[in-house]
DNA sequence: ATAAACTGCAACCAAATGGTTGTATCAGAG
DNA sequence: CTCTGATACAACCATTTGGTTGCAGTTTAT
């Protein structure tokens, strides 16, 4: 189980970072090419302090990092902690089957069902 | 493209509707068999109104739907939309390749830059 | 017909979110 | 050294979120 290196904590934090337009956009565009948040800021709609505020929480999520180049900061998107959100959302698909394995089990028997678990 | 349909506040509902871990929760266990809403109330330590909102999240995100039986609601997890969300992180892979490609690109070459697209 | 179970919804509240402005720090240019 | 550009951060504010309690409406059971 390659997703328990997360905490409850950690994959809230997670999919909050992604519900918001301008995050997302932002993760976008500095998993092409690293961006520094200014040139981030000048591209949306709202001051400098939103646009670094939006930054944080996608710092906190782990879904960019930044790294001082003089007296930038370059924002990078982490392609890896998208990867970890897929493997989350690979489980709910995993469940999903169990299901329908449920009902082929059920279709093919004529005994009572098992017991459980 | 078949994350089109999705507008920018669907998606904000949709990852919004996961960054919590009770409706995670619960669409873990809907998807797997159907659950009565006071069924679902009764695993969780908070009011029988508290989960009955969070099932309300979960649908307007389309991530769940309900079904009248009798006097109960049953709560079943939608896995199609799970799998637009796995379609949307997806994409973000896809720029990330972009990346690559453009640095190969750059390696490749002694001219300068090509016009762009 | 009544009572009980299941649900929906409104009103309320504390805390978090997403934005603002203002001030301070820090690195580079003149 | 001084000025400017880039960033960080605090204080503030309106709205949303996640919880509560209370009440009303339906469906089933007695």
């Amino acid at each position: 189980m390659v997703v328990s290196e997360l905490s409850e904590q950690d994959v809230n934090r997670l999919f909050r970072a992604l519900a918001d337009a301008t995050r997302r956009d932002i993760v976008r565009r500095t998993l092409v090419t690293d961006v520094s948040v200014s040139q981030l800021a000048d591209s949306y709609d709202m001051s400098f302090a939103a646009v670094q505020k939006h930054v944080a929480v996608l710092e906190e999520a782990r879904l960019v990092t930044k790294e001082s180049r003089g007296r930038e900061r370059m924002v990078r998107g982490n392609l890896e902690r998208i990867r970890q959100a897929q493997r989350l959302l690979d489980h709910f698909e995993e469940l999903w089957r169990s299901r329908i394995d449920r009902l082929d089990i059920l279709l093919a028997e004529d005994e009572p069902a098992p017991p459980d678990t």
